[in-house]
DNA sequence: CCATATTAGTTGAAAATGTAACTAACAAGG
DNA sequence: CCTTGTTAGTTACATTTTCAACTAATATGG
């Protein structure tokens, strides 16, 4: 019996957003795992390097709230894979830019059309006007308060 | 430069889904994680045990998407805290039915008092017809395809 | 300058997770 | 019965993640 402040768990949204991360995670992580091998952070780093030009290690952990550690071993399996390279900042030498090989910008145009199916097709699954709120409610729960 | 079949990261929508799953998660947690040093699993176990009554761990697996390795050691943890006692069913004796201790009710219903606040705070921030949409969306996710 | 603090990134050990192989109990067909 | 298959749950091992301590470079305040 529940009462007024019980919790029914399948409301829970911390809940239901973990359960669907997860299910949506695991259907799209075929693409970057069976294909390149890839872990999740190092698809997620590819990605950011795709889309937002050359970025050190730190602008990455901040942007994607990756911990620098797990960041760190990414950027080595990336680089393992010459999918990305380092290059020393001048200025700063703690800091390496890092940027796309050829190999790795391919591997992300490939994963990026991928990503770009797997989407479209959630949101006809969802439909327009509740994908647009859905989108907004996650950016919002994203940053948290 | 994006063309229209390329992907924009911030709007794909399982990246979208494990940022706000793990932002909410991470505001969540430290409930059972720092009063109780449960966790995930566990206090996913505790949750389902207190709002469906007893079940067994293959129920629970089954309901909450947990794989039964990951299960089995949450339910040791949960039996070494003194949370749970499994008790054999006569009838058939690979299945074990969980159910909570007196101690193990305690803290299902802190928890859940916690996890009520924490999930009223959210509709606050978001606004009810969002929070309806959101849900409704998000169990549209958890079952895929 | 120089001591101290901060920052970017790495590394090693411990904790947690995933995978596969396993046990024990039951089911079903011959 | 008895072989073969299935199911619930456990265990061992490999991979991944987390935590804490570390290095190297730069910033800051006296």
């Amino acid at each position: 019996m529940l009462t007024s402040t019980e919790m029914d768990l399948s409301n829970f949204l911390p809940y239901l957003l973990n359960q669907a991360a997860d299910a949506q995670g695991a259907a799209f992580s075929p693409s970057y795992k069976d294909r390149y091998s890839m872990l999740q952070t190092e698809w997620r780093i590819l990605f950011h390097l795709g889309q937002y030009g050359d970025l050190t290690a730190k602008q990455i952990c901040d942007r994607a709230h990756i911990h620098k550690t797990k960041a760190s071993r990414g950027v080595s399996a990336l680089e393992d894979k010459r999918f990305v390279v380092r290059e020393e900042v001048a200025k700063d030498r703690r800091h390496a830019l890092l940027s796309l090989t050829a190999t790795g910008r391919a591997a992300y145009d490939d994963l990026s059309l991928a990503a770009a199916q797997f989407d479209r097709k959630l949101k006809e699954r969802l439909g327009g006007d509740d994908v647009q709120t859905l989108k907004r409610c996650l950016r919002a729960l994203m940053k948290n308060p």
